[in-house]
RNA sequence: GCGGGCGUGGCGAAAUUCGGUAUACGCGGCAGACUUAGGAUCUGUUGGUGGCGACACUGUGGGGGUUCGAGUCCCCCCGCCCGCACCA
């Protein structure tokens, strides 16, 4: 016999033992299924859809994947014990550029890296212990899978939200395709950190600007953290206003554009076109032309950091034309600057020095007029060099002098309206959904293109468009446009339409389409004729709860919703809403700084598991804080949550009282102690404070240790409701340990199915409260009293206290405040 | 600059809903028990200052306010984190 410290203290065998637990349970629950959601209508017991962000298959699981995880485990096993019928499903979003790179770099195929790294996080997962159903597993690689995506593709061609448009578009130089607006971030590839580039193309679009309203509109009844429905309210970008026309000398069609502010309509005193404009180009006089060539240069040529400064001073050129403001016939001059964006709006603003900085900025450095036309009781602008962009009454402007803004912006549209110059309308910063990518490892559009018919869409019955399979290597190496173009048995097909000779697109889609509705898939991931069957879909969607990073508040989140409001339009499902409630845990950081090879403070989440165990690794990181916080691993002590274990475990040893027994035969104090502790678990745990129920979790704990050793003993009927209950709640985080628990007590596996506890109101009742008493405010002395006392009662005892007599130093009692029967409160005079 | 969030012991954090014993629980520290030993385990103790002590004073970033009573509510300021960033 080893003197293992683990072994004192108890019978031979006691000793806990997280590997052998774990070898022994995994292999258990491989046999018993126990989370496998209930498909059979009949079954009537509330549904519940917990939902993790699946995972990309880059390498093993890391820290990061096992906290979201965990805490996404837990409200699953929660509504497990509650009895409900849950679905917790498991999926790899498994196409993507990691793969292609790998496949180059080791001459093979995307596919062999992909399946490998599944099949290494599957083998985490279970030895993690995470309550899936592994019958609904999907990878989106799989032809199973991304078929549904070209369908759902045609769907949305066929309602016109998937389009093909010419334009400038970000440009990835690294990882050689275009990007979304939505992947690029300050100027940088989301993905790779290159400095995006622009280029024209010809690509893929879905509409989600038609979607920007509704998109807006239900966040409200989104129970999601603050900050992801505020960077999405940004993201969209909704500002109401007016197109106003100006004429510009010299072109028939006027020109539009957008402003927020109508009402200072008359203090234009120039107009901006954005630098990178066509409508610049066109516009410019020939006097002006060199001049603007060469800051056109200048702009294209600075860095996106310059660009985006604010501090920069302004820069532009005046292009030697005038506009002609509608309303009062002035002619203002046109310049050409990059401070107002082609992208945005018509590309083109009227300028209002006065009442906004940037303009103001502008005139004041080219000698432009500043017109004050609203009255906002502040210095002049152009004095000051301070715009005023506040209320105010109009002045200088005509029609609408005396108005106060609203009024104004209301007055001057109608006569915008009326004269047909201009009219009421709303602009959003959001841009259409880029979709076209110029790499191999992703769904292939499913489109043909034929000479004598254009574009043909590839009818469903010819879905999937698969992959071709001999691609591998260096074919796959980018070379700015798709590799899929080098496969010229797959490129060229006959057309459906006519029978004549076509080609296939060669783009593949953003692997974002694939995650815009993998939810929905595992309601019914074996659906051979659509994808998915509307009435599962309706019974378990939307997801209860969502689990995930904070990195897809605006990406993986907005599209989802998107595409969600897509089939909803075309009667696929009845819902607005994919996931009703949003929960983004922290971030697992070390020493300070996110966890990175170049600091070499990187933790190693297989080797955190050899060391302690699954159970202590789960259990470290959800006591460690609230679940949305960081958490920082060198401040955390897993040999404290493995000790903590052990005692449980090792309790768990110590009842000799039989499977059954009546409880309300046990020790009436330690009953207490249990059911205060299952009613409060059960509210922490459903408001999602798992740290405290954790924290309950050890006290009744301790409670139960000294019941054993020093009160009624182990054969208490009373430590065996302690010590069940503490199984059963144990569970949510730490299964194994519950699991083995459970067995030493002499019940049937598993824990998992157990039942959650309930409180039984009468062991609520408290004999006697602490009140406290204080004088002017602070505490002098605590009394025990009965729960029920009365005010009078409570009020005599407080004034006959000694210290508070001692306190009062003989002044007079001017009020006591009596909170029956937590507090009182004397004031002397 | 705009928007969102936050600030509590040596550390991670409780208490914030609905104003009512600030620091639960854990880590770390200190002391002790058992030990050949302890980096195991168990027990006790642990905000600060003063006092042998019962205790007293003080204490939730700073300042002010409301209240019998404020970590919690209101106003101002300071600091930190996150997002957006010339969006007309």
């Amino acid at each position: 016999m080893s003197t293992d410290a683990h072994t004192r203290g108890g019978a031979p065998g006691d000793s806990y033992d997280p590997r052998a637990i774990q070898d022994k349970w995994q292999a258990r629950w491989a046999e018993l299924n126990p989370f496998a959601a209930v498909e059979d209508p009949a079954d009537e017991r509330p549904r519940r859809y917990a939902l993790d962000m699946f995972p990309y298959p880059s390498g093993d699981l890391h820290m990061g994947h096992a906290e979201a995880f965990a805490i996404g485990d837990i409200v699953a096993r929660y509504w497990f014990q509650k009895g409900y019928n849950v679905l917790h499903p498991i999926g790899w979003d498994s196409f993507g550029l990691p793969a292609e790179n790998a496949a180059i770099k080791r001459n093979s195929h995307p596919a062999e890296w992909t399946y490998d790294n599944i099949e290494t996080q599957a083998a985490s997962f279970r030895r993690f212990g995470i309550s899936f159903d592994w019958s609904r597993r999907l990878h989106t690689s799989d032809p199973e899978y991304y078929r549904w995506n070209q369908w759902i593709f045609l769907r949305l061609y066929e309602r016109g939200l998937a389009y093909r448009k010419g334009g400038r578009v970000n440009w990835c130089p690294v990882d050689q395709t275009v990007l979304a607006n939505e992947q690029v971030v300050a100027g940088h590839c989301e993905r790779c950190g290159a400095q995006v580039e622009r280029r024209v193309l010809t690509q893929w679009y879905f509409k989600i600007t038609d979607y920007a309203d509704r998109l807006l509109d239900d966040m409200a009844a989104l129970d999601w953290p603050e900050r992801v429905l505020t960077m999405q309210r940004n993201w969209i970008g909704r500002s109401e206003g007016a197109d106003v026309q100006f004429a510009i000398e010299g072109r028939d069609e006027p020109v539009t554009v957008f402003t927020t502010r109508p009402d200072t309509l008359y203090g234009a005193t120039f107009f901006v076109v954005a630098a990178d404009a066509p409508l610049a180009d066109e516009i410019c006089a020939d006097d002006r032309r060199a001049e603007f060539e060469a800051y056109k240069e200048q702009v294209a040529h600075e860095s996106e950091i310059e660009r985006l400064s604010t501090e920069r001073e302004k820069t532009g050129v005046f292009l030697g034309v005038h506009a002609v403001n509608p309303v009062n016939g002035e002619r203002i001059p046109v310049w050409a600057s990059d401070y107002v964006l082609a992208e945005y709006g018509h590309g083109a603003i009227m300028a209002v020095p006065a009442h906004d900085q940037r303009d103001l900025d502008f005139a004041l450095k080219f000698g432009l007029p500043v017109r004050v036309v609203v009255e906002t009781g502040e210095a002049d602008p152009a004095e000051t060099g301070v715009a005023t962009p506040g209320e105010g009454s109009l002045i200088n402007s005509g029609p609408i002098d005396g108005l106060a803004k609203d009024a104004a912006i209301q007055r001057i549209t109608e006569i915008l309206e009326n004269r047909g110059l201009g009219k009421a309308t709303v602009n959003y910063r959001l841009r259409d959904w880029l979709i076209s990518r110029q790499r191999f490892w992703g769904t292939p559009i499913p489109i043909i293109y034929c000479d004598a018919c254009g574009e043909v869409p590839v009818p469903d019955t010819e879905l999937p468009v698969r992959l071709p399979d001999n691609l591998r290597g260096a074919d796959l190496a980018p070379k700015g446009i798709s590799p899929l173009a080098a496969a010229a048995d797959w490129v060229n097909v006959t057309c459906p339409s006519c029978g004549g000779p076509a080609r296939r697109d060669t783009d593949t889609m953003d692997t974002f389409v694939d995650s815009s509705w993998y939810f929905m898939r595992y309601c019914s991931p074996h659906q051979e004729d659509g994808p998915f069957d509307a009435d599962k879909v309706r019974r378990w969607m939307p997801a209860d709860q969502y689990t995930g990073g904070v990195e897809h508040a605006i990406l993986h989140l907005l599209y989802s919703r998107f595409i969600t409001k897509v089939l909803y339009d075309m009667g696929m499902v009845d819902f607005t809403e994919p996931f009703r409630r949003l929960v983004n845990q922290g971030q697992v950081i070390n020493q300070g700084a996110a966890m990175s090879k170049s600091l070499g403070n990187g933790v190693d989440l297989g080797e955190q598991i050899d060391q302690y165990g699954v159970d202590a690794v789960r259990l470290s990181m959800i006591f460690a804080g609230p679940p949305e916080d960081d958490i920082d691993w060198a401040d955390v002590s897993p040999s404290g949550s493995v000790k903590f274990l052990a005692r449980a475990h090792r309790l768990a040893g110590d009842v000799t009282s039989a499977p059954g027994v009546d409880f309300a035969a046990g020790d009436e104090a330690l009953r207490k102690i249990t059911h205060r502790t299952i009613d409060e678990a059960t509210q922490l745990v459903e408001s999602h404070r798992y740290n405290v129920a954790i924290a309950r979790m050890m006290e009744l704990t301790s409670a139960a240790r000294k019941a054993v050793d020093t009160g009624p003993g182990p054969g208490d009927p009373a430590v065996r409701e302690a010590v069940e209950t503490l199984a059963i709640m144990l569970s949510l985080v730490a299964p194994y340990t519950a699991e083995e628990m459970w067995e030493r007590l002499g019940r049937t596996a598993s824990v998992a199915k157990a039942g959650w506890p309930v409180a039984e109101p009468a062991l609520l009742v408290r004999e006697s409260v602490t009140c406290v008493v204080q004088v002017a405010g602070k505490v002098r002395d605590r009394l025990d009293v009965a729960p029920d006392i009365d005010e009078g009662e409570l009020e005599r005892l407080a004034l006959a206290s000694g210290k508070v007599q001692a306190a009062l130093e003989g002044r007079a009692v001017r009020k006591v405040i009596v909170r029956v029967p937590k507090i009182v409160n004397i004031v002397p005079a």
